[in-house]
DNA sequence: CTATTATCGTTATAATTTTCACGTTATATT
DNA sequence: AATATAACGTGAAAATTATAACGATAATAG
């Protein structure tokens, strides 16, 4: 009760939940396609299927406030959760493994937007090797150790296949990598200092499978 | 209190929380490599850094009991994972946009695993048409019509770029489509009757760099 | 065959997250 | 200038989710 415009103060990492650092994530994309100046809690609740209280309340962790009677300040807004991810400071990110994905992400353009940039995409398949996606040269593993320093990569990208992934991680661990941004099919152990993101594309699909059997609209297989 | 060993039978549909199916998804993945017969729930936890009794009550949702003394005989508990996300029913799919990770995921070998296969990929763009994505050739969208009835397709993968997504989403949507499985960096706005996954994968690196700036480990910027 | 023990399943408790309800404030109106 | 109003911000209540505690049970050992 005392003090209480104080909360959303950096004293100590404040830890968000996952959920609503997921939402937020959808503000971010929500609000960087809108044109106009303003929006409300309740418009934004509206486009996601939200309720405009939890809207509100997300947007409470951050260090940004709206305008009663008017709403948000959209670009206002999409400064305070650039702060909240860091997209305007860039990270040099190593991709390893030049398969389909590994090059369908060396090739995207879009990662200038969430202040990453692909330095570098390693493989040992000789067949691979010195071919092109996009820019960069797949280069072999033995040029990692030279990569990472040179570059001050600290997030290594797993696109590799799933027999693989780990002793992958574990080399890139032991070079100093400090979070993996897993595509591999497989769960990973790593220490509990290394941050793992995982985006198992293919199993996202179960999601949608479950709920087709589980809804009306589904129902009809 | 009364009739307590009823609570996962199938009267109406049970909903899982969306955690609680996400860490499902998890067990899947991470049972489907192992060797042995059995596993217990702390070693499921030590895996994934969770608690065994979250373990144990995730899978207390499932029509599917382990032994005391011994854990999860593994092969069945993969089957019931594989029923509740349908992966023995085969779904078939269909992918709009044939960029590069349009034809990633045309060319994805493993989605057989999940019940899933991808019948056809389009995309207007001429240079396009014509040209292969695996096995598939890549189709004009003047052929959803007859391509959606012929294989019953309810799952639209949409790889389309941001500025085109919704009126695609809007066009297969009219065609018949139940489910959108989200590539691009948008917001979707579809029917409530609609079910819609996103997949917005380069914005997932987000939540690396959030916490990268706020843990110990990569506090070293 | 009985006792012991490891591990599950489940109820009870605690913690977290969401929703509600309402007070506050900037703008618009008379 | 005072009043009305729309939308935010937030503390409190409700709902949900996670954790803990413990009783039940199958395997094992004696």
């Amino acid at each position: 009760m005392k003090n209480m415009s104080v909360k959303k103060k950096r004293n100590g990492p404040i830890m968000f939940p996952k959920a609503t650092l997921e939402r937020l994530k959808m503000y971010h994309a929500l609000l960087q396609e809108e044109k106009s100046e303003y929006i409300s809690s309740e418009e934004i609740a509206r486009k996601l299927s939200i309720k405009p209280e939890q809207v509100r309340k997300d947007i409470s962790y951050l260090d940004y406030s709206g305008k009663p009677k008017v709403g948000y300040h959209i670009s206002s807004l999409v400064d305070a959760l650039d702060e909240l991810f860091g997209t305007k400071l860039r990270d040099n990110i190593i991709i390893i493994g030049a398969g389909h994905l590994g090059k369908a992400l060396a090739n995207y353009k879009g990662f200038v937007n969430f202040g990453i940039r692909v330095v570098a995409i390693f493989d040992n398949d000789p067949e691979k090797l010195g071919t092109y996606a996009g820019e960069l040269v797949v280069l072999p593993l033995k040029d990692l150790d030279r990569v990472i320093r040179r570059f001050n990569v600290k997030i290594g990208t797993i696109c590799v296949p799933g027999e693989s992934a780990q002793k992958t991680v574990d080399l890139l661990i032991k070079k100093g990598i400090k979070a993996i941004w897993n595509f591999a099919p497989v769960i990973l152990e790593v220490p509990e200092n290394i941050l793992v993101e995982n985006m198992d594309i293919a199993r996202s699909v179960l999601t949608l499978k479950h709920l087709l059997d589980r809804t009306p609209t589904g129902k009809i297989r």
